[in-house]
DNA sequence: GTCTATAGATCGATAGAC
DNA sequence: GTCTATCGATCTATAGAC
């Protein structure tokens, strides 16, 4: 058997699995052991903060990925409209279609929300504040796009977790299909009110 | 010091609670103990399957309180527009505008989702359906119904979470207000075509 | 019916060999 | 850098006195 991975950044994605499986309390060691592929040892080298360093580490990971791939291209998007719809299906895909849950939604309710709670208000608070910004760039006003993109973002956690309860992804994908049909439509530019 | 309690129902509440502050793995039966005020004796007097049973018994007690409070008066309401706007009034003060999450939805992202996978997928279908009842009964088709419903309840469970991430009850008010501005309004029997 | 004491398992974290 | 062995703390659950 090979020497496995050696990179810090390789065992991120099955640390989030592990967490996103059991929870920060029920991802014992031993289990984190198993999910990675190390032992205590290793981890430890990795992570001289333990556990909560772990999840530390997989949280900025997510974030990470959403300010690249979702708050980033809403904020920066010459086409606003296209922008929601595009960051729209990642979400989608990063959610596997709801078969995935979202580990920041999971531990704003569970009872590691105080130790994380600065990562979880920035999480939450760029993801509004980004998909407000494209909003208002669709010439939405301030108001109004504020409440919108707070109700697009509560409405992708909610989902989640009835998709969860439910165990039908169903309820993500026309939870996600109601979101994209009251976008926005983008005005053609070359000419004055065109009809599509 | 008096006997304190003796009565199982009389414990429900406290066992809630606990529940939702710390979760169920993080409900620790010393932790439940304090909550409550009673020894691990009395704990096992009362729930011989341990703190499975205690959360089991939880979930009876609140899909108990949403039975009579929320879904009955949803499903046998003469005047559906009011009876939404009652439940949601209740639903509302249950949650204590956002400051008391959901315990079924926190399970339903934990990894004792499977434990009690047969109370969560009872408690949202019921209320789903419920839901969906009163708004057929204000005009609407069973499938606009059922789609308004669905999106009613996971918009409360999205707003729960974002509410306890953001730590902002207002997020809570304003996802219900948004609810109730979208309700069906009551159409006046005496007048034909009443003018609001 | 309620308590204390404690069993038995598992937890996160550390030490030290290699 | 990775492992195994093991620490002390904490967990759920049980036993038995009162």
């Amino acid at each position: 058997m090979a020497r496995t991975v050696s990179e810090r950044s390789d065992v991120l994605p099955l640390l989030a699995e592990a967490f996103r499986e059991h929870g920060y309390e029920g991802a014992s060691l031993a289990l984190i052991g198993e999910a990675t592929g190390l032992g205590r040892g290793s981890l430890y080298h990795f992570f001289p903060g333990g556990k909560e360093e772990m999840a530390s580490a997989v949280l900025g990971e997510i974030e990470a990925w959403f300010e690249t791939n979702i708050f980033e291209v809403l904020r920066t998007a010459e086409h606003p409209e296209s922008a929601l719809l595009q960051t729209l299906d990642a979400t989608e895909e990063y959610f596997r279609s709801g078969r995935r849950i979202c580990l920041v939604g999971a531990f704003a309710l569970s009872d590691t929300r105080d130790r994380f709670s600065r990562a979880l208000r920035h999480y939450f608070n760029e993801w509004r504040a980004a998909v407000a910004a494209a909003l208002t760039k669709t010439g939405q006003t301030s108001p109004e796009a504020a409440a919108n993109a707070e109700e697009i973002v509560l409405g992708i956690q909610g989902a989640l977790v009835l998709a969860r309860a439910l165990d039908d992804p169903g309820i993500f994908s026309r939870a996600i299909g109601r979101i994209r049909s009251r976008l926005p439509k983008a005005r053609t530019k070359r000419r004055r009110s065109g009809n599509g």
